[in-house]
This record gives structure tokens, sequence and C-alpha cells, in this order.
DNA sequence: CCTTGTTACGACTAACGTAAAAATA
DNA sequence: TATTTTTACGTTAGTCGTAACAAGG
């Protein structure tokens, strides 16, 4: 379950589109394939079908969509999380030396 | 934030030790260490206090273990999840050959 | 045809294990 | 000195981008 998989999923879910998706995440086209034939391996489930005109969800994306959604917020915050701590242990040390 | 490092994370702080977590992870101690080394780099903050004796978790890794927690959880009932689902359908679809 | 997704392949990066070193109790 | 963590290093596996291919409207 790679995170990284996990954000690309999200834009392609999002997007609806396997090369819109790539362009946000600034890679190519062929990574945003593999990341998700590799996360398709992974759980053993198709998540899209792909046709050259629209990109559908599968009910096993759907379920996906919910807990890869959560996921990754709590991931973003984490890093806010343990960033602002830090800031504040900072200002502490700070002000200590006052 | 890397998914796999996270359970590393989790391995470490529930056993308060590098080694013990590379049993349960069934891994070498070195890989245990790097591990936890680019997460800290990552999140740019000291997550355990190692000495050969104990390894204290930072105010950092109190707060990770939180999220993390929720994240590999979240993971893991997702791979679940999508399983169940699948096999539903399954039964549904041998249901219709008959 | 033209756009979109896939495959092939070479280059680069990351992860692991073994072995040796450093540290601390 | 014994246990635990870290560093070094060679090998393996994963990821990316370019280029060529396939498919569908």
């Amino acid at each position: 379950m790679n995170y990284e998989r996990l954000k690309t999923f999200l834009a392609v879910a999002d997007k609806r589109s396997f090369s819109e998706a790539a362009k946000i995440l600034h890679v190519t086209q062929p990574s945003v394939t593999i990341q998700i034939k590799e996360l398709e391996m992974e759980l053993d489930t198709r998540l899209f079908e792909r046709s050259t005109k629209q990109v559908k969800l599968t009910p096993s994306a759907g379920i996906l969509l919910n807990y890869a959604t959560e996921i990754v917020r709590l991931g973003e915050l984490a890093k806010k999380d343990i960033l602002e701590a830090k800031d504040a242990s900072c200002i502490m040390k700070e002000e200590w030396k006052w």
C-alpha cells in the first residue's frame, strides 16, 4: 500500500484521466500507468476501466477512494503537525536564551 | 511519507528497540536504522533518542505515533475491504451462472 | 488521424543484507 | 566486554523518462 501510489490513484480518480493526472503530479503518463498497474496488482483488482475517451472507476476504486483520501489527508496533516510542534519548541528555546 | 517506513516506525515505537523491531519485521537491524533515518530526514526531525540500553520517543514521535497508527490501520482495512467486496461480487457472478 | 493509454528499455535511485565499526552500559 | 545501533558497500529491485506502439473516437 505505497503512499505515493495512493496519491497517483487519487489524481487519476479525480481527473478521470491518466494524462491529466500526470500533469498534476509532474510525471509522465507512462509513470502513471505503471503506478496504477502496480497498485492494481498489489490489491489484485482492477481500479479503472480505461478507454481513450473516458476512464471509469470500478467498485474497488470506489472503496479505495475513501480510504486513500483519508490516508493522504492524515499523512499531510502529520507532517504539518510535526513541523508546527517543532517550530513551537524552537520558539521556546529562543525564549530560554533570553 | 512512505507507508512501509511508517510500519517500521510503529514497530520501533512499540518495542522501544531497533533490533526487536527488526525481528518482528523480518529484516536486519541496519535496514531498520536506515528506514528510521530516512523518515527522520523526510520529516526533518529526530524521532528516537537512541542508546544501547534504551530507545526513547521524542515529542515528534509522539505526534507521529497517532497518525501512523491510523494510517496503517486504514491501509490494512482498505485491503481487507476491497478483498471482501471482490469476493462478494464473485459469489454474485457464480449465482448468475447458475 | 489525433488523442489517450500501454509497452519496452536504459538510466538512476532506493532498499536490503553482510560485514565491520562505534557506542554505551 | 557484551549488547545495540550505525556505517560501508555490493547487489537487487523499483521508479522514472524517452521513444515506440496500440487502441478508440
